[in-house]
DNA sequence: AATGAGCACGGCACATCATT
DNA sequence: AATGATGTGCCGTGCTCATT
């Protein structure tokens, strides 16, 4: 199970809430969810309609959530403290037509021992959005399993949020804020050292993105901190390159002295591995000196086709083979580009649907400050973008989306 | 030039966590 | 209940930048 894939709506991203939520609750909650998503979208409840105003109840084994969270402790009284602590975050989501609509509703209502089960009830609300998922932030929580720091947790989540555009720059105040740190750390030095250095750390050291921040002072003050992300996509391949090598290395060792020695004179660009295995072949028939007198006389006769030219010149025709893996190999190749370029057209796509959303979101959140700025901005043009038939509200999602492009 | 705010850094004491 | 590991708050010193 190297992917298991949780679909978390975006308002459970950062959860805000009196008291925090240790690195035990965050992972337990997120299987629950991971659960109860699995439930409804593939067993009988996925036919249902999903009501906002019941409660739905999922059962997982003890063990097995345990077990995927990453829970190693066995006081069992200490899990029960901590499922009972989640039960008290609340999550907040507000209307996004009218800012003074609101529902408040806890994330966890309800849950249950038996049997070695948990069962538990999650509000219609949630399941829906897990249903749904219109805003969701796609986790992989095999990465997570290993993240001891919480704010490791929040903060890949949070990059995985932004995973295919890039983390907005935040203002020191906010990213305290997701957190949970606007009364802790007040020293920058510690809340540097404590937070943000140990979560890039860890997360850069144990999932598959890398991740980091640069700060930006307003005076003496620290006012903005910029996260990056990088992703460690080639991870996989490079570990499967370098077990290739070692496996090549310990090949290398099994040749005797006499194939490494007329292997090292080959022309270099026939110093291939297979070479290795026909030259101990050839040993077996002919002279070491025999061998090396050959190879230098055909390094000298032929320049293009020096395998071929010397094996003919022993008495086989073996090179033929090595032209057909040759030619497969460029073939292989060019497939590999094309699926690569494709993927990257996918990509490109996405970036663009995912700018729009995004633009459209920040629109929503905008502050009056930027949004005096914006209006000043229209107002200089304000004939010109009328004519064309441009109001205010797309001018401004239009600049938000140039500027992300631009950070791109 | 003097003052002070905000941060960097190391270090200490105490609190809390995770486990036995 | 005990304990080692880890987390957290706070202090002193020193630096830089901004204000007066």
């Amino acid at each position: 199970m190297k992917n298991e894939m949780l679909n978390k709506p975006n308002q459970l991203i950062a959860v805000k809430s009196q008291n925090q939520l240790t690195n035990i609750q965050r992972k337990a909650y997120n299987i629950f969810l991971k659960n109860a998503q699995n439930e409804v979208k593939f067993s009988e409840l996925s036919k249902k309609n999903i009501k906002v105003e019941n409660s739905y109840t999922f059962e997982i084994d003890c063990n097995l959530l345990h077990n995927k969270a990453g829970i190693s402790i066995k006081d069992l009284k200490y899990i029960e403290k901590e499922l009972e602590n989640l039960m008290g975050m609340i999550v907040t989501i507000r209307d996004k037509e009218d800012k003074e609509n609101w529902e408040k509703l806890s994330i966890l209502p309800r849950i249950k021992k038996e049997n070695h089960k948990y069962n538990y009830s999650l509000f219609g609300t949630i399941v829906k959005s897990l249903k749904e998922q219109t805003f969701f932030t796609s986790l992989n929580l095999f990465q997570i399993k290993n993240l001891k720091s919480q704010y490791s947790l929040i903060l890949y989540e949070l990059a995985i949020r932004y995973r295919k555009s890039k983390i907005p720059k935040m203002r020191t105040e906010e990213v305290r804020k997701i957190t949970n740190t606007q009364d802790r750390y007040k020293d920058f030095y510690n809340f540097r050292k404590r937070v943000l250095d140990r979560a890039c750390d860890e997360i850069s050291e144990k999932t598959d993105i890398k991740l980091s921040y640069e700060t930006k002072r307003n005076g003496r003050e620290i006012a903005y901190i910029n996260f990056k992300m990088e992703e460690k996509e080639n991870l996989e391949e490079l570990k499967q390159i370098e077990s290739f090598k070692k496996i090549e290395e310990i090949k290398e060792i099994k040749y005797s002295e006499k194939v490494l020695n007329l292997y090292n004179i080959l022309p270099k660009e026939d110093q291939l591995e297979t070479r290795k295995k026909q030259l101990e072949k050839l040993l077996k028939e002919h002279s070491y000196e025999m061998l090396k007198a050959d190879i230098k006389y055909c390094k000298k006769k032929s320049k293009k086709n020096f395998w071929g030219y010397f094996v003919k010149s022993i008495n086989s025709g073996h090179y033929s083979i090595i032209e057909v893996e040759k030619e497969k190999a460029k073939e292989e190749l060019v497939k590999k580009q094309k699926i690569l370029e494709e993927h990257k057209k996918e990509l490109k796509k996405q970036e663009k649907i995912f700018l729009e959303e995004q633009a459209k979101e920040m629109f929503e959140n905008i502050s009056e400050n930027e949004l005096n700025n914006y209006e000043k901005e229209y107002k200089k043009q304000e004939k010109i973008l009328k004519r064309v038939g441009v109001n205010l509200e797309s001018f401004i999602i239009s600049e938000i989306k140039y500027k992300l492009e631009e950070k791109i």
